[in-house]
DNA sequence: ATTTTCAAT
């Protein structure tokens, strides 16, 4: 269970949320996205960890417009107006690959915002129609996307789950699965290689 | 390979 006040904009990820929305056999209903932004100084990346969280999209079962977890992820990186005199790596950790139109639309940002790269991770494959093409039209865009392995999973249980100090306990099934997922997105990914 | 999936057949 979540926290009741505004659910899609926190700090930590309570570990059962990260649990049941990353797991990556599973296909929950909802979509958590986690980000983190770090400048990019020649060789050197400087994570700006004030700029850190997660957000989720909105239902239709919610009061409002029903919104993707990445429209809330655009309106903070709108928000923070960072310095197009300097170059950021935006870094997202997402639970499902963004649909057509958030494809379209992330790629239309980064067509606008040249001092911003971004680097997607998610946990599975989004399958609704369309979907390849906006993954193709991202990557066109010069977003790198792959599947979280453990690896990934690990590193945003440290940094964006509320853990109690307790290690990652990676679930059965894990390494398959992200295998799985990953050979479809290489799929996918070299359909436009030609 | 099977997937029904940012909910509502």
């Amino acid at each position: 269970m979540e926290a009741s006040t505004a659910p899609w904009t926190s700090c930590l990820l309570d570990e059962n949320t990260f649990t049941e929305n990353f797991m990556n056999r599973i296909r929950p209903r909802k979509t958590y996205l986690c980000y983190k932004v770090e400048i990019l100084d020649g060789d050197a990346r400087v994570p700006l960890d004030e700029k850190k969280g997660f957000v989720r999209n909105k239902g239709a079962n919610e009061p409002g417009m029903p919104r993707h977890a990445e429209c809330y992820f655009l309106d903070r990186i709108r928000s923070w107006n960072l310095d197009r005199g300097l170059h950021y790596r935006l870094t997202c950790f997402i639970s499902w690959t963004p649909c057509h139109s958030c494809a379209q639309e992330l790629a239309t940002f980064l067509g606008e915002n040249s001092h911003l790269s971004l680097h997607i991770f998610a946990s599975r494959i989004y399958r609704r129609p369309g979907y390849e093409a906006g993954i193709l039209t991202l990557q066109a865009a010069g977003a790198q996307i792959a599947i979280m392995t453990s690896k990934e999973f690990q590193h945003c249980w440290e940094n964006f789950v509320d853990h109690q100090e307790r290690p990652f306990r990676p679930w059965v099934g894990l390494e398959v699965e992200s295998q799985h997922q990953c050979n479809e997105l290489q799929a996918i990914l070299q359909t436009q290689a030609n």
